[in-house]
DNA sequence: ATGCCCTGCTGTGCAGGA
């Protein structure tokens, strides 16, 4: 079973990359994240094969995810705060596995209220982690998480010092999802550092790969031994008008 | 030290992204 995940920056503008690496990748799932905007061309997915469910709001934010097989919906969004309206979860069943696209908080700038909201929302995600790890679900959580775990994931530490995806506090509770357990998949299979899932458009920072890591897929410990691989398939971002995130693919036997 | 570039919105410059 191949599991993607993409943030497109607007699915709207994106929609002929998105329906050309379906059909290119034909992924059994494809998460999808920032959807900016209310409407989700549902009519275009299915045309070629994808049952879709999605939580979209006006302008920005948005988490949807493409299937070949049925969807169940679980929940549309992250527990622990009902004030908390932003479309940034979606919680399924696919086949025997729990699948959970998130389009985590980033948080910018650092000392603000959207910082504290950013360090609540992975709170609240973690309590959720430890639900699902104490109930015996396997569970695929894949999307943005706007984190930066390690040094070797971005380019140079020292550019991304003052950013909200590279301070301590969003990185410790990153880890503390490591220390329950949940398996960074990319991480497990590519040990070598210098590979991203983000650049930003300007100052030519694709071609010269300065990059971050901040597109994860977690995995419950109970699939380790059905984890095939991971990878980042780069090939998106070098195509016109891209978003500045390109895929991560993970295979589950 | 700052902006670079890109998107949505009913805008005609913002806010938000990371």
């Amino acid at each position: 079973m191949i599991i993607a995940s993409w943030n497109v920056n607007s699915v709207k503008s994106r929609l002929g990359h998105v329906k050309d690496w379906l059909e290119q990748h034909h992924p059994d799932v494809l998460m999808l994240q920032e959807l900016k905007g209310s409407e989700f061309p549902v009519a275009e997915f299915t045309a070629i094969g994808y049952q879709c469910e999605f939580v979209a709001q006006k302008s920005y934010n948005g988490v949807a995810i493409l299937s070949r097989h049925p969807i169940e919906v679980v929940s549309r969004k992250l527990a622990g705060d009902a004030t908390d309206t932003q479309a940034r979860y979606l919680e399924t069943n696919i086949n025997d596995l729990r699948v959970i696209n998130i389009y985590l908080p980033n948080g910018n700038p650092v000392g603000t209220e959207k910082f504290q909201y950013k360090l609540d929302w992975m709170d609240r995600f973690k309590k959720r982690l430890a639900s699902l790890k104490k109930a015996g679900i396997p569970v695929i959580i894949g999307g943005d998480y706007n984190v930066i775990p390690e040094d070797i994931d971005c380019f140079n530490p020292k550019y991304w010092k003052n950013d909200a995806l590279f301070q301590p506090e969003p990185r410790e509770c990153y880890r503390a999802y490591l220390k329950m357990g949940y398996i960074d998949a990319f991480r497990h299979f590519n040990p070598e550092p210098g590979q991203y899932t983000f650049w930003e458009y300007f100052r030519q920072m694709f071609n010269k790969n300065q990059g971050i890591r901040i597109d994860h897929f977690l995995v419950s410990p109970l699939l380790k031994k059905r984890m095939t691989g991971c990878m980042i398939d780069k090939e998106p971002r070098a195509r016109e008008k891209p978003s500045d995130h390109t895929p991560i693919i993970l295979a589950i036997k």
